[in-house]
Parts: C-alpha cells; structure tokens; sequence
DNA sequence: CCATTGACGAAGT
DNA sequence: TACTTCGCCAATG
C-alpha cells in the first residue's frame, strides 16, 4: 500500500464522511473536492473496499447519472430511509437530492 | 516497462 | 431516454 494510496482513501473518506442526510455526491464530485478533477474512477475504487476502513456514509454516494452501485443492495434502501426518491429508471434525480457542498 | 482494469464522466448516436 | 465511444489516471499484474 502506497503513500498516496493511504492520503487518498483519508481524503475520500473524509469528504463523504460531510455529505448529509438526504443528499447523495457524485464520484466526480467527490474528486474535484481533494482536488483530482479527473479521476473519479479511483474514488470509486477506493469507496468499494471502504467498509474495510470504518463506518462511513459511502451509500450517499453515486454516479453523475444517479445510479447506484453494483454489489451494494442495500444502498436503495438506506436513501430511501433518509428521503431520497428514485425516478422510474431506479436513479436519484440529482437536480433535487446532489449535496450541494457550498451550502452550509 | 507495457497492458489491463475500474462503485467514472461527458459527448455523441 | 438508453446505449456506445472515448478520455481519464492510479493501481495491478
């Protein structure tokens, strides 16, 4: 395990760790916050293992279109139990529920 | 060192 | 709206 490998996944860790209640991020998003704007991929990689670090809200976490990650099942309901409603396609309509980090 | 992979994203069809 | 293509880049083999 690299340097960089463990400053990432506290990066990561620590930026979903503020999303709220009721709001999902976007991986993207999430990379842009630590400031690898083109990398999303790797927070998503990070996020699979993310359990392995602790307790974290990595269920309000998915891809710009909504969707929600595979191998995850649970990650439906959890956003259900906060508020969050699906569109027919089985997406979180971001334009109402994205974490919109500029607000406090 | 080269090739492949991925809980991605934006743009094109 | 849904599917495809291509760019991205650290990690892995």
């Amino acid at each position: 395990m690299t340097m960089l490998h463990d400053d990432l996944i506290y990066e990561i860790l620590s930026v979903v760790s503020e999303i709220p209640e009721g709001r999902v991020a976007s991986y993207g998003q999430i990379a842009r916050l630590i400031g690898r704007d083109n990398n999303a991929r790797l927070v998503g990689k990070v996020l699979s293992m993310a359990e392995y670090y602790g307790r974290y809200p990595c269920h309000r976490v998915v891809n710009s279109a909504g969707r929600l990650a595979p191998s995850f099942s649970s990650q439906r309901k959890l956003l259900e139990k906060e508020g969050v409603v699906f569109k027919k396609n089985g997406c979180v309509d971001m334009k109402i529920f994205q974490w919109n980090e500029g607000m406090t």
